[in-house]
DNA sequence: CGAGCTCTTGGTAGCAAGAGCTCGGTGCTCTACT
């Protein structure tokens, strides 16, 4: 009762959406949780009305700065003013200024690098905190050791601050090893879990073989609306930009861009001066635009977890979407090359183990030793771990292109789902079929939305 | 591991075949230098 009378009067929602009164009450109670929400769902109202009801300072950690700055800007539109994003962004004194006066803050995000630094923690001791939220919560097993390695620093970080609040962790998408994971290095024990499917149904599944560039063009000419091709690698995206930007309205998007840069392109495919991004991985987490109707995979994803990601972004308008992967033999190998990144990366840790001296020539050595001096065994296993794990996911990836059974049952099976409610439209060994531009003009009813587009773009293209 | 580039070889023409090299994803932060 109480809570929907605050949902309703502070942020104009009359019910809540499934699962945010479950975690509410959690938090309220004291209870840590591990939230898995669809995504679209609200799972930043979770923390801001728990943190309106609770005395003291809300923490989000959060992996990007663009999503920091996107939801420090949707507490403002909210009317809340005690909101700041501390980051690189600001200046060596507005940053001191912020550490020095941290408990006059309502809202504060950070990165995980951010929080586990020594004069962060401090700040932070020196306040009341309601509430720590770990955003994007599956990022702590997808982005281990060899990448972001202050995710492994959390649950340290949270213990340090001696201080009793509960902890919350939100993820859209997480298979039961990512959620141990998550249960592991963020709340070093047993969070309670609020679970929901991480199955899209009006995504229909799609696996193309064959020579991809032919297939592409092909697609492109019967797909309509807008869509994100993924690549493994910047060149093949810049590539592909080249072959199709005479004939659509493209661009492309990988981790080589300016922050500027990225900022315009997110906006003008939002917005729909852009029918089609080529990107890397490095696009999407953060990206809310109702209307992509479909997701192409140009080459294979690395991982079943970052596949159900970067589908996951299409038909978020609940209309139907579709999700196509590209496959040529031999497309797995890049992957296993980034793998052995890691490889060699254990090299080099064991000669930093054999002599000491050589730290300061190399940055990641450097990083490593910083963070883990006293850890360097269980380090070397956890290379290993997670060298296995990820080579687990890419074989999972061609489990899922092979099956001969149902495309959607494979994927759920790997979440630890069952499939309930099998959509009539559910994938191309299911009797789905690809649906055309023309099929789309021909069917009245629901796809009325979609109609909509041939003007926009026609719009789109005068201006 | 594979793509794509440059260089070398062979045999005496211009260019084909092959050898050898480099590069390849995801982001935070801080510091020193321009």
């Amino acid at each position: 009762m109480e809570l929907e009378k605050i949902l309703q009067q502070r942020f104009g929602y009359a019910t809540f959406r499934p699962g945010q009164k479950e975690i509410i009450q959690q938090l309220l109670a004291g209870d840590p949780v591990l939230g898995m929400l669809p995504t679209g769902t609200g799972k930043s109202l979770c923390y801001q009305l728990t943190g309106e009801l609770l005395a003291g300072s809300v923490v989000i950690i959060s992996p990007l700065i663009s999503l920091m700055e996107d939801q420090l800007l949707q507490l403002q539109q909210l009317g809340e003013k005690r909101a700041v994003a501390l980051n690189s962004l600001l200046s060596y004194s507005e940053k001191q200024w912020a550490l020095a006066h941290l408990a006059q803050y309502k809202f504060i995000f950070m990165s995980p690098e951010m929080f586990v630094n020594e004069a962060t923690l401090q700040a932070l001791k020196q306040c009341q905190l309601a509430l720590l939220v770990v955003d994007e919560a599956h990022c702590v097993s997808q982005w281990g050791i060899d990448f972001r390695p202050e995710y492994l620093k959390l649950a340290d970080g949270i213990a340090q601050l001696n201080q009793t609040f509960p902890v919350l962790a939100l993820t859209a998408t997480a298979t039961k090893k990512v959620r141990q994971d998550i249960q592991r290095l963020v709340f070093d024990g047993a969070a309670s879990e609020v679970v929901y499917s991480a199955d899209r149904p009006n995504v229909a599944l799609f696996v193309v073989r064959g020579e991809k560039e032919a297939q592409l063009t092909d697609l492109l000419a019967k797909l309509t609306g807008s869509g994100i091709i993924y690549c493994a690698t910047r060149k093949k995206v810049q590539q592909l930009y080249q072959h199709l930007k005479d004939q659509y309205a493209v661009a492309f998007y990988h981790g080589g861009l300016s922050g500027q840069e990225r900022r315009v392109l997110q906006q003008q495919f939002l917005s729909g001066q852009l029918q089609l991004l080529v990107a890397t991985n490095a696009f999407g987490m953060g990206i809310n635009k109702a209307d992509i109707r479909f997701v192409i995979h140009y080459d294979l994803p690395d991982s079943p977890e970052n596949y159900l990601q970067e589908i996951g972004r299409a038909g978020r308008d609940g209309l139907p979407a579709q999700a196509i992967l590209l496959y040529e033999k031999d497309d797995e190998q890049i992957h296993y090359f980034l793998q052995q990144q890691t490889r060699e990366a254990k090299k080099v840790f064991e000669v930093v183990n054999a002599d000491p001296a050589v730290q300061s020539q190399d940055p990641l050595i450097e990083k490593w030793a910083r963070f883990f001096p006293h850890q360097k065994e269980s380090l070397l296993q956890l290379l290993e771990q997670r060298e296995e794990t990820r080579r687990q996911q890419v074989q999972a990836m061609l489990d899922y292109i092979e099956t001969t059974g149902c495309r959607r049952e494979k994927l759920l099976h790997y979440f630890d789902e069952t499939l309930v409610n099998k959509p009539a439209n559910c994938c191309d060994h299911d009797g789905a079929h690809l649906v055309t531009a023309k099929e789309l003009a021909a069917t009245e009813g629901t796809t009325q939305a979609l109609k909509k587009q041939p003007w926009q773009e026609i719009l789109g293209r005068l201006f």
